[in-house]
DNA sequence: GACCTTGTTGGACGCCTGCGCAATAGTCCA
DNA sequence: TGGACTATTGCGCAGGCGTCCAACAAGGTC
């Protein structure tokens, strides 16, 4: 096995063991028995655990950017692009990738690099989302003062509600969390009520 | 010291614990440290690390929500109580109480009294805001279909935004926090913009 | 075929964790 | 004054952690 190979092969590993155990409890021992080898060669990639750590979180949040960026890109006019953030973003959140954010979060005070992964992140979501906007703007789909805020409200929303329902289990049902962040996105783009309208599947 | 005084003494000491190295990190040992008192001494009253952990972070989002509510009770009209609100979250923020949250969210999954005592204090700031919303609709102050929901939103939407500034440490500062989460209130209340105005202290 | 680089192993090291327990200290009651 | 009770101590236990390192294996180069 090649030494790049190797290398996904322990983020993937690491990424496994995070999503079964969260981040907290993910060890260099655990990483190297889903991958069928000794621990010893997780330091040997590794400098050091934080840093393993960062990088099999990027990969899991990377994905879900790209897979949602690559599905906005598809779109035409930014409104339909709009549309698809709200559909791939609830959809990659319901994977329980969300709890890694949760721990991310949490962790970001103690881990150096987990906190310059995860706000490097949070920035390319908040910038994928501003860039819709300044273009809606633009075509005169949107009427919005302030693109980059807006991004981080909208954004924040989700992430606030989301937050709830993965933490707690049971306060808020997914379908609210989608209809008021939707509704609230509406309000900030100045679109009328029931533009971005998307079926709960 | 009696029994009572010390369970107290006991519960003061992890919160200072927590404060300082975040919940995940809190110890016995750093907790019996703290008390200048023996490790074995803090199980002869806590039966797990669960349930310390949970009963320090009770008292200390407690203390929040106490404080705020009070505030608000000090507040004649709706309005003015909104007002308060605000200003009193902001204030309990900063003081970094929010990095204890961060942890009881994430820690949630794994420690179920932690998740217990999250989700009930988490209802509670919820209904808190609720009964001002329903008390101001129903002296026409607000104007607003759905007060639960809106008590979800702008909690979720302040909880989002703060969780950015606290754990990425640079990004949004304080006063765009306040600023945006009183707009939202406003927009949710039916107010015009600038009726929660608050001076940035 | 000898050599050297490098991926890989498996275990040792030192430290820390939550928890339990026997022994002690202190206090209140008969 | 003696006895009972309980708060408190201090240490031990079993286990887990990240990290490090000497030894082994394999493959490419001279």
């Amino acid at each position: 096995m090649s030494p790049t190979q190797r290398r996904e092969a322990i983020v993937g590993a690491a990424l496994q063991v995070m999503l079964r155990n969260g981040m907290a409890a993910t060890t260099v021992r655990d990483v190297a028995d889903e991958m069928g080898s000794s621990s010893g060669l997780v330091h040997h990639y590794f400098a050091s655990m934080d840093e393993l750590l960062a990088a099999a979180f990027e990969r899991a949040a990377t994905i879900d950017l790209d897979s949602t960026a690559a599905s906005m890109r598809g779109s035409a006019d930014p409104v339909e692009q709009m549309r698809s953030f709200f559909a791939t973003y609830i959809r990659a959140e319901q994977d329980w990738a969300f709890q890694l954010w949760l721990d991310a979060w949490a962790e970001a005070s103690r881990r150096p690099a987990v906190r310059a992964t995860s706000q490097r992140l949070n920035v390319a979501w908040q910038r994928l989302l501003a860039d819709v906007i300044e273009a809606g703007v633009r075509t005169a789909d949107f009427v919005c003062a302030d693109p980059a805020g807006a991004a981080w409200r909208i954004l924040s929303l989700l992430d606030g509600l989301a937050l709830q329902t993965v933490a707690h289990r049971v306060d808020l049902d997914r379908g609210a969390v989608l209809r008021w962040s939707v509704a609230h996105a509406e309000t900030e783009l100045g679109l009328e009520p029931g533009t971005l309208g998307i079926q709960p599947c």
